[in-house]
DNA sequence: TGGCTATATGCGGATATCTACATATCGTGC
DNA sequence: GCACGATATGTAGATATCCGCATATAGCCA
């Protein structure tokens, strides 16, 4: 009989560690870890390119870190709600490192003010 | 001034998280979440060659994630402690999805007395 | 429809990662 | 010192990842 520690299926907790693995993408959890923000809002706080942005974002949608919403030429990114509960509370932990930090959301609120959406409001 | 979010210093999550990222290293912290094993009962768990646990190790141990201790000519690893509070929470939670996996420690229990330092007592 | 903005994707090169094999190191006991 | 078992490291090949640039798609508005 083979071993069942073999077996153990970490895969889902390793898709979500691959993908929250890179430094880039952990900014963007923290950037989403204070709201919903569209794509331009990450690129201006992150004063990344934009396709690097889209990518990173693609990466973590594609491992289900993040939904996304259009709104007309928008697309608002989240953090998505993960079905296993032992992996929402993971990721709740490593979203609890990141909220509250000083300044960030305040900058957030100046991004917000001039870049894209409701921007000259 | 530039944005304070790009100044997040995101580099001690990275660590830990790009070194659990790998599934056979997510399969090592299960393990070691049951308790201190030497390299050889990690070896016999997993079934893979020898050099191949011991670098995964080497990385684990390289990121802060594990430590060693020697005894003769085995080496013992376990988790190590976080020496930041947010990411020792983290890595809690990581954990906690791993132990109390049913035939987790049994298993365990079987390989370390077939194999390594306390085999045939 | 055409032009404009926001976002996504194709592609290339540079870099990092994983694995397997061979070999080196370390500790023990004769 | 020598042999042996346990562990670590050097190296190379295959594969994956990241980035920048160019370009494609999608939606809005005139």
């Amino acid at each position: 009989m083979l071993s069942q520690l073999a077996e153990v299926d970490v895969r889902p907790w390793s898709r979500l560690l691959r993908a929250v693995a890179d430094e880039t993408r952990l900014r963007i959890v923290a950037l989403l870890a204070q709201g919903e923000l569209c794509v331009c809002h990450v690129e201006a706080a992150l004063r990344l390119p934009q396709p690097t942005v889209s990518r990173h974002l693609g990466i973590l949608r594609a491992a289900g870190v993040v939904d996304a919403r259009r709104d007309g030429t928008w697309v608002y990114y989240r953090l998505a709600p993960q079905p296993q509960p032992e992996i929402q509370a993971v990721l709740d932990e490593l979203v609890r490192g990141f909220v509250g930090r000083r300044g960030l959301k305040s900058e957030l609120v100046r991004i917000k003010k001039r870049t894209g959406p409701g921007a000259c409001d």
